[in-house]
DNA sequence: TTCTATTTTATAACAATGTTATGTATAAAC
DNA sequence: GTTTATACATAACATTGTTATAAAATAGAA
């Protein structure tokens, strides 16, 4: 009576350790992530999470690469890119701010002082650094210099998800997300122009 | 035998808990704030962190307070003030953000996701604020609105901050520290132009 | 100054949470 | 089928914030 066959059943318990981390993170972020109440949550005992995590930060770790999984999702464009879709793509990063609000603070180190992210997670933050150099090198100029693309990035960046920890720190008002979602735009719009006037003077 | 009868002997215990947490912090950041370790440091046992500072959360909320007054302390600057004035507050802010990094962790969230800022703790972050309304006021034209002096507090705020963040989670390079600083002050420039922009042509 | 009330204090115990130890069960390899 | 490796439940351990207890110290009133 070998029903699914295909997967060992310990794949099953794996699975079921991450299905329950999953849930309890994606409803009370990593507060809520202790190793009983998701071997509870499992219906297994802790002790999975040793054995097919290697511990917490194992549980950890799959969900920051997570994390940074869906800023690479949010951030890849098309070559060429204009303005258009430049904003496009940080709508769909506020999106994902918003929607994945738990795995955005994981990534950005509001969980636990002594959490430091595998190597294998470290990983996952370059790959999605890599599409947002890839956003640089549609919307910029053939000529563009790669520091040139690596400034772009970080600047864009640094302005959006600065306004993403300010709201979480209580820098927003009672304003409703869309709203904050326009400031956000409106900043890039006039970073976006500022460095447009950049380029049309050489120096 | 009263020597410095002007404080009360309890108020030298406070003293000595709040000067041995700070010690710690300051070396080892908030991973170094363990109550055993405080009052170990400051020869005392560890229950007059319950009655002085109501526990824990009380040292934290000290910090925190502290931690924004320094970014206050940055962000003054005289009307009227020039591009030059703003890029020499974000300077001071920089520093501050070097010199007092376990400060600018605890009072960005990347501690304890549990912890909360107390509310007098939050308001130490709002005077703060104040104090970026008032850079935007001093540099904005005397017919800017609120909503105009805050748009452009925020953007800059976010901007740097955003910078900062980026660079305690793995996106800075091994570059030195005063590079990075300059990466700061190239993008406000470039955001700075925008808005200047902006105001020349009104729509 | 004495007495009373309040606060502070050291110490031990408790609660929560990540981890390890132990022995058993299961799966994989031969 | 036997042997080896891995997974598992459970209990115990280690750490850290907090509370409980009793005693000491301090502050305030008479």
């Amino acid at each position: 009576m070998e029903v699914n066959a295909r997967k060992p059943k310990s794949q099953h318990a794996r699975q079921k350790i991450l299905s329950a981390a999953s849930k309890l993170f994606l409803k009370g972020g990593v507060e809520a992530l202790n190793v009983r109440a998701i071997a509870k949550q499992a219906g297994l005992s802790t002790i999975g999470i040793y054995s097919h995590f290697q511990g917490k930060q194992g549980i950890l770790d799959t969900l920051y690469i997570e994390g940074f999984e869906h800023v690479h999702t949010a951030a890849r464009v098309a070559k060429p890119a204009q303005r258009e879709d430049v904003l496009t793509a940080i709508k769909a990063y506020l999106r994902i701010a918003e929607e994945y609000e738990a795995h955005y603070r994981l990534i950005f180190g509001e969980v636990d002082a002594a959490y430091v992210p595998s190597t294998q997670a470290q990983a996952a933050r370059e790959k999605a650094f890599a599409s947002l150099l890839g956003l640089a090198e549609a919307y910029l100029p053939n000529d563009a210099t790669a520091q040139e693309k690596r400034s772009f990035a970080l600047d864009i960046w640094s302005l959006v998800h600065g306004y993403v920890s300010l709201a979480h720190h209580g820098l927003r008002d009672d304003s409703q997300v869309s709203r904050w979602q326009r400031q956000v735009l409106r900043a890039v719009n006039v970073y976006l122009d500022g460095h447009a006037a950049q380029q049309s003077k050489p120096d």
